[in-house]
DNA sequence: TTACATGCAAAGCATTTGCAGATAA
DNA sequence: TTATCTGCAAATGCTTTGCATGTAA
């Protein structure tokens, strides 16, 4: 799978940069910058996460992923690996209504529609949220910013 | 300490306006037009929500607060009255890192720094936030926009 | 060899629920 | 009188922890 295409295509997205199909090595290195040990479990996890463009899930949904892999980690690491991967900036996390945090495995600053009904999470496009800029008051520093717009389908055949 | 004040300040807030000085026969009135029977632990929650301006708080909050009180309502009841509170467009529910949810006396659109290392949630100025155009994807409809603004305090003595 | 990672099961915390008794209308 | 509300205690859902075992460097 690791195509070594030579493209010069104009328009490669941020996602292709970041993620280009990594290969086992690949994750291996990436771990490793981050300063984690590459273990079978957490190239497991990275392999998931990483291996296919951006993604919005929970522990919970990660863990029934992994339920399929070969060696799948147990609860404890999903939760572990996933705090580390977040405290090293490779995933980030993402707080909702209801009590389970989301993860997202882009990075830079963006935010989400979350749709109720579906309960997913999707990103809102660049370019329809401003530039919010924020000052924090005096003796505060701005530590992040979370925009979550809550949607929910309409009914079929509605039209808007 | 109701200091009788009677100074003609030109800038009476949005909170004095909603929420001027609540007496009994008021808040009574005020749940039963949302719907909601008068109880006296309804009545005595609303008294520390609305009673004096704005407040950000949680339930384990509020209910240390209404342990107070002559008639404090069990925790059971304080989280059945703000679902409905809220339900009913009293209350504000707030969704932060961490696993608390907290709630808002102002329910209008506005925004929130959450001050990490104090646990605490303040409003951010209204003329802070540019109006946030958004639009939903095809097929859904916005139910609400949260946008919250982790901050944390800088040393004392830190200069800015 | 040794510091770090993992898995299990138990604990933790915020919240919800079921149900018997109390209360507002 | 009756639908609704309340309180208790037990249950739930998500997440964390303690600790014995395993593993990468």
């Amino acid at each position: 799978m690791h195509a070594m295409t030579h493209n010069v295509e104009p328009a490669l997205t941020r996602t292709d940069i970041l993620h280009p199909k990594l290969g086992l090595e690949e994750l291996r290195h990436r771990l490793q910058a981050a300063g984690l040990r590459p273990t079978r479990q957490r190239l497991a996890l990275a392999h998931l996460l990483f291996g296919n463009g951006d993604r919005h899930f929970t522990a919970e949904q990660l863990f029934q992923e992994a339920l399929e892999q070969k060696y799948p980690p147990s609860f404890a690491t999903i939760y572990n690996t996933l705090h580390q991967f977040a405290a090293h900036g490779l995933v980030r996390e993402i707080a909702l209504y209801g009590s389970r945090l989301w993860y997202d495995t882009k990075t830079g600053p963006h935010y989400h529609f979350y749709i109720e009904d579906r309960d997913e999470l999707i990103d809102i496009p660049e370019q329809m949220i401003p530039d919010l800029n924020i000052i924090a008051p005096e003796g505060l520093k701005i530590t992040g910013v979370d925009v979550v717009v809550r949607v929910k389908s309409l009914p079929e055949g509605y039209s808007a």
